[in-house]
DNA sequence: AACTCCAGCCACTT
DNA sequence: TGCAAGTGGCTGGAGTT
C-alpha cells in the first residue's frame, strides 16, 4: 500500500536478534501510523597506510569469522567490504564491517585488534541516528511511502496488534514529497498539582490537560466549582487511570510539560508504583521510561514527550530578559500572560471555597504550557528539520550536541567516517590540559563620551574558522601550502599552528551553515514570519556555537590547537583594527573580542562608513566588520579600586535613543532591585539629558528613603542561584546560608534553584553578612547600614566619580568616618 | 581586634 | 558531560600585625 507520511517519533526494538526501527507519524488525514523498518548495521576499521591487497583480503576473511554470544544474543560479522573513504579529511582504505545487532558493535570492534588496523570508528552512534543517516527518513518531512500493511499479522511477534495506531506498515520504499505542506501536530499540555514536591511524601491532587479546543481538570478532591471542565474521580488511583485514559483517547503527537522531565512524569510514575498500578501511556502500552543521568528525560513510546523548559534554556535563554526560567516569568515574557494567583498549600489546609481557584490555577498552567509550545513550535520544527534528529532529542540537546548531530548527518557528502566520542580517559585528559588564552579586552578610559561609533566583526570566530580552514582534520605540521596562526604562547613556549589550505569538511560544513545563516536572515527580512525567523535563528545558533564546540571536552571534533589558533586570530584582528582606527586619529575608548568603540571626532558618518569599507577591504576570506551603530553618548567607569577603567561595563545611548547597558549592576540579578533601579535611573538621566546634577538629587532622595525605612522589602531582596549541591560548597556564602535556611523550612532546594533573601538588622556581634540573612517571609527590619554601604553606594559611586562628584562625601559629610554618620 | 590578601563564587560580556 | 574565555566584585577565611 502507499500513503503520505510524516515521521515524528523514532524508537527501536529487537526481534529475533535483529534491530528494527519503529517510526511513528501521521498521514494527511491525521491517522496515526507506525512504520517498521531496518537498516544496515556496521562499523569501520581504518587500515594503516600501505597494507597490501593480499593482507587486506586475509584480514577480511579473519574478521568475517567473528562471532559473539553475549548478553543473550548471538551476533556475528555478516560481511566485510573494502572502501575508499576519508577520515579527518585524509584518504584512507577502510573495511566496512556489517554485524547482526547494533548493540554489539562495540564488542565487535574490540574483537578487531589486528596490527593492520589503525582505528575503529562508527560503532558509537545511536541506532536511531544511524537509521536516519542510512535511510534518510528525516523527521517532520513529508514522504510518500510504499509498504506492506500489517494487520493481525504474526510478523515481529504480532507487533501490529499491540500498537494503538491506525496503520502499521512494513516499509519497502519511500520518496520525498515535493510539496512540503505545513504540519500542525496534535498537541496536549499537562500539569500536576501535588501535596508534596517529592512523590514519596504526597499524593497527586489533580492534573490538567489542555489541547486544541480541549480543557480538562481531573481531581479526587471534590469541591464546588462552576467550571464544566473539572471532573472528579474517587481517589488517586482512579486519577492515574484517568490520566492514561484521557491521554490515549486524545492521542497526541506531543505531550508537553514544563519541567516535566524532572517533576510531572517521574511523579506520575512513582505514584502509579505506590498505587500498584501500571501507567501504560505508550502506544505499545509501555510505561514511561525516565532515563537516569545528570538530567532526567522522560520518554513515552510513540508520543514525543517534551519538557519545554529544556528547549527554552538552550535555544532561547541567552536572548531572554526573564531572570528565571519559571513558567510564570517565561509566560510573562513570551505570552504577556501569567500564572493564576493562588497560594499553594498542603491540601489539608486549603479552605473549601479555595478549591475552585486551585482547579483554575492548575488548568491555566497547562494553558500557558500549550501556548508556549505553540510559540516555540516553529523553532522546534526548524531545528528538527535542519539537524535531522527527532524532536525528542532536539528539544533536550545542548548546543554542542546539536552541532555535532548536524555534522554527523552531513558527513556522507564528504565521504567521511565519523570520529568517535571521547572516552572518559580522554575527557579527563582534555579537562586537565588547561585552558587556552581567550580574547583581548581593551582597557577603557573612564568618562562620558559624545558621538561614538561601534564596529564589530560578524560571527567572528566562525568566519575565522572558515577563512583559515581551521579544524582537527586540517591541522598540519606541513608549513607549505598552509595558513599560519599568529604566535601563541603557552607555559612560556611560543609556537604557531598550521592549517592546510585544502578545504576540510569541518570548515566547509561550517561555511554552509554560515552562508545559510546569511541567506535565511535575508529571507526573513524580505518575508518576516515565524518560520523564516525560526530558520534564520537556528542557523544563527549553530553558527555561533561552532567555536565553543571545538573547545568542548566532550566533542568528537575537539581540538585544543584549533581553539587556541582561533582565539589568537581573534586577538590579532581586534588589536589590528584598534590600531588602524587610532591611526585615523580617532580616539578608541573600548573594545572586547570582536568590537571596537571610538569617538568619531567630528568626522561625518559618511567618512566613518568609508573607513569601515577600507577596513573591510583588508580582511581575508569571509571576515567582515560591520557598523554596530552610532551613539550619542557613552559612559565608562573605573573599577571599584578606582584607578583603571572597568572592562565589560558600559552604557550607551544610540541616535535613536535606544539605551544599551552592559555589565552594570542594573543588569545583574544578584543586586537588589532598589540598587538596580536607582542605577538604571541615573544612567538614563546622564545618557539622555547629560544631567548628572539631577541624577545626584535622585540618589540623595533614595538614600533618605532608605534611612527613614520607606523602602519596601521587595525592593531589597537579593537573588542568587545554587550552582551545585549545598554540601559541595567550600565557602559559606550568604547564598549558601539562605539555601540552608530554606531547606530547614522544608522548601526544596536544588541545583539551579533561585535563592532569595534580605539583610536584616542584627544585634549580635558578628560582622558577617551571613548572620543577618532573612528569607522573604521572615519578618524583620532591613539593615539600613548594609543597604547603604553595600548596595546603594557601590552601585552609583563610580558613575558620579566620572563627574568628579564624591557621592560618599556628599551623603556622609566629609569628616565623618564612623558609621554613626548615617544617623 | 583590625587589618590585608585572595580563594571561592556568581553573574555578567563577548 | 552536554559550547568557550575574560572580567568585576562580593564574601569569608587565612594569615599578619
Amino acid at each position: 500500500m502507499e500513503m503520505e507520511f510524516i515521521p515524528i517519533d523514532y524508537d527501536y526494538f529487537d526481534y529475533e536478534g535483529r534491530n528494527y526501527v519503529k517510526v511513528y507519524g501521521r498521514n494527511k488525514e491525521y491517522k496515526k501510523i507506525c512504520i517498521i523498518d531496518s537498516c544496515p548495521i556496521y562499523l569501520w576499521a581504518i587500515l594503516k597506510d600501505g597494507v597490501t591487497e593480499k593482507l587486506t583480503k586475509e584480514l577480511v576473511k579473519e574478521i568475517e569469522t567473528i562471532k559473539l554470544d553475549t548478553k543473550g544474543r548471538k551476533t556475528k560479522v555478516e560481511k566485510v567490504e573494502i572502501h575508499e573513504k576519508n577520515f579527518l579529511g585524509k584518504k584512507v582504505k577502510a573495511l566496512k564491517i556489517f554485524a547482526t545487532n547494533h548493540k554489539d558493535l562495540q564488542d565487535v570492534a574490540s574483537q578487531i585488534d589486528s596490527p593492520l588496523v589503525d582505528k575503529r570508528r562508527g560503532y558509537d552512534l545511536n541506532y536511531v541516528t544511524t537509521y536516519i543517516i542510512e535511510k534518510k527518513l528525516y523527521p517532520l518531512t513529508w514522504y510518500k511511502i510504499f509498504g506492506e500493511l500489517l494487520h493481525n499479522s504474526n510478523e515481529f511477534g504480532g507487533m501490529d496488534q499491540i500498537l494503538n495506531v491506525d496503520f502499521v506498515i512494513k516499509l519497502n520504499r519511500k520518496k520525498i514529497e515535493k510539496k512540503q505542506e505545513n504540519f500542525v501536530p496534535k498537541t496536549l499540555a499537562y500539569d500536576l498539582e501535588t501535596d508534596s514536591l517529592k512523590p514519596e511524601n504526597g499524593e497527586i491532587l489533580m492534573f490538567s490537560l489542555v489541547g486544541k479546543n480541549y480543557k480538562k481538570v481531573v481531581s479526587w478532591k471534590k469541591s464546588k466549582t462552576d467550571n464544566k471542565n473539572v471532573v472528579f474521580v474517587e481517589n488517586e488511583k482512579e486519577l492515574l487511570k484517568k490520566f492514561v485514559e484521557l491521554v490515549k483517547e486524545y492521542s497526541p503527537d506531543f505531550l508537553i510539560g514544563y519541567n516535566s522531565d524532572h517533576f510531572d512524569l517521574p511523579f506520575l510514575k512513582e505514584r502509579a508504583k505506590k498505587n500498584k498500578i501500571k501507567l501504560p501511556l505508550g502506544i505499545d502500552n509501555s510505561d514511561p521510561k525516565i532515563s537516569r543521568g545528570k538530567t532526567l528525560a522522560g520518554k513515552i513510546s510513540g508520543i514525543t514527550h517534551i519538557d519545554l523548559i529544556k528547549f527554552i534554556r538552550t535555544a532561547y535563554a541567552q536572548y531572554m530578559q526573564s531572570e528565571t526560567l519559571s513558567l510564570n516569568e517565561v509566560s510573562k515574557e513570551f505570552l504577556n500572560d501569567a500564572k493564576k494567583d493562588f497560594k499553594i498549600k498542603h491540601s489539608s489546609k486549603i479552605e473549601e471555597k479555595s478549591w475552585k481557584n486551585y482547579y483554575e490555577y492548575n488548568l491555566h498552567d497547562s494553558v500557558l504550557t500549550l501556548k508556549l509550545f505553540e510559540k516555540f513550535w516553529p523553532d522546534l520544527l526548524e531545528f528538527t528539520k535542519i539537524i535531522k534528529e527527532p524532536t525528542f532529542e532536539i528539544s533536550r540537546n545542548g548546543l554542542s550536541k546539536q552541532i555535532e548531530s548536524y555534522l554527523l548527518h552531513n558527513l556522507e557528502k564528504y565521504n567521511e567516517i565519523p570520529e568517535k566520542r571521547p572516552t572518559n580517559n580522554e575527557i579527563g585528559f582534555r579537562q586537565n590540559s588547561g585552558g587556552v588564552e581567550g580574547a583581548f579586552v581593551y582597557e577603557p578610559k573612564p568618562g562620558l563620551y559624545k558621538e561614538l561609533v561601534m564596529f564589530d566583526f560578524t560571527s567572528m570566530h566562525t568566519s575565522i574558522i572558515i577563512s583559515y580552514n581551521i579544524s582537527k582534520g586540517t591541522l598540519t605540521t606541513n608549513k607549505k601550502n598552509s595558513y599560519e596562526s599568529p604566535e601563541i604562547e603557552k607555559d612560556g613556549i611560543k609556537k604557531k599552528y598550521y592549517f592546510a589550505k585544502e578545504p576540510g569538511f569541518f570548515p566547509l560544513l561550517l561555511k554552509e551553515i554560515f552562508e545559510k545563516r546569511k541567506q535565511y536572515k535575508k529571507e526573513y527580512k524580505k518575508n518576516p514570519n515565524v518560520i523564516t525567523k525560526a530558520r534564520s535563528n537556528a542557523f544563527k545558533v549553530l553558527s555561533a556555537s561552532a567555536h565553543g564546540y571545538i573547545g568542548f571536552y566532550g566533542a568528537r571534533y575537539y581540538s585544543l590547537e584549533s581553539s587556541s589558533a582561533i582565539l589568537a586570530f581573534v586577538r590579532q584582528f581586534n588589536k589590528e583594527t584598534i590600531e588602524k582606527i587610532e591611526k585615523k586619529k580617532h580616539k578608541v575608548i573600548y573594545g572586547d573580542t570582536d568590537s571596537v568603540a571610538f569617538t568619531r571626532n567630528e568626522s561625518s558618518k559618511k567618512e566613518i562608513k568609508k573607513l569601515l569599507k577600507k577596513l573591510n577591504d583588508d580582511l581575508p576570506g569571509v571576515m567582515h566588520l560591520e557598523l554596530e551603530d552610532f551613539f550619542k553618548r557613552g559612559l565608562w567607569v573605573t573599577t571599584r579600586s578606582g584607578k583603571i577603567g572597568a572592562k565589560k561595563k558600559y552604557a550607551l545611548i544610540s541616535e535613536n535613543d535606544i539605551i544599551k547597558i552592559r555589565g552594570f549592576e542594573t543588569v545583574r540579578r544578584d543586586w537588589c532591585p532598589l540598587a538596580r533601579k536607582t542605577q538604571d535611573k541615573i544612567l538614563r538621566l546622564i545618557l539622555i539629558e547629560g544631567n548628572e546634577k539631577k541624577a545626584l538629587e535622585y540618589v540623595k532622595e533614595i538614600i533618605n528613603k532608605i534611612k527613614t525605612r520607606e523602602i519596601k522589602k521587595e525592593e531589597l531582596m537579593i537573588k542568587s542561584q545554587l550552582k551545585k549541591p549545598i554540601a559541595e560548597y567550600k565557602a559559606i556564602s550568604p547564598t549558601v546560608v539562605a539555601a540552608k535556611k530554606m531547606k530547614e523550612k522544608g522548601i526544596p532546594v536544588n541545583v539551579g534553584s533561585p535563592i532569595e533573601y534580605y539583610i536584616a538588622e542584627y544585634n549580635g556581634k558578628s560582622k558577617l553578612v551571613r548572620d543577618k540573612i532573612k528569607l522573604p517571609d521572615e519578618k524583620n527590619k532591613y539593615n539600613i547600614e548594609y543597604y547603604l554601604e553595600k548596595q546603594m553606594l557601590p552601585s552609583v559611586e563610580n558613575i558620579f566619580q566620572v563627574f568628579n562628584i564624591n557621592i560618599k562625601e556628599i551623603t556622609e559629610g566629609k569628616k565623618q568616618e564612623k558609621l554613626g554618620k548615617w544617623f
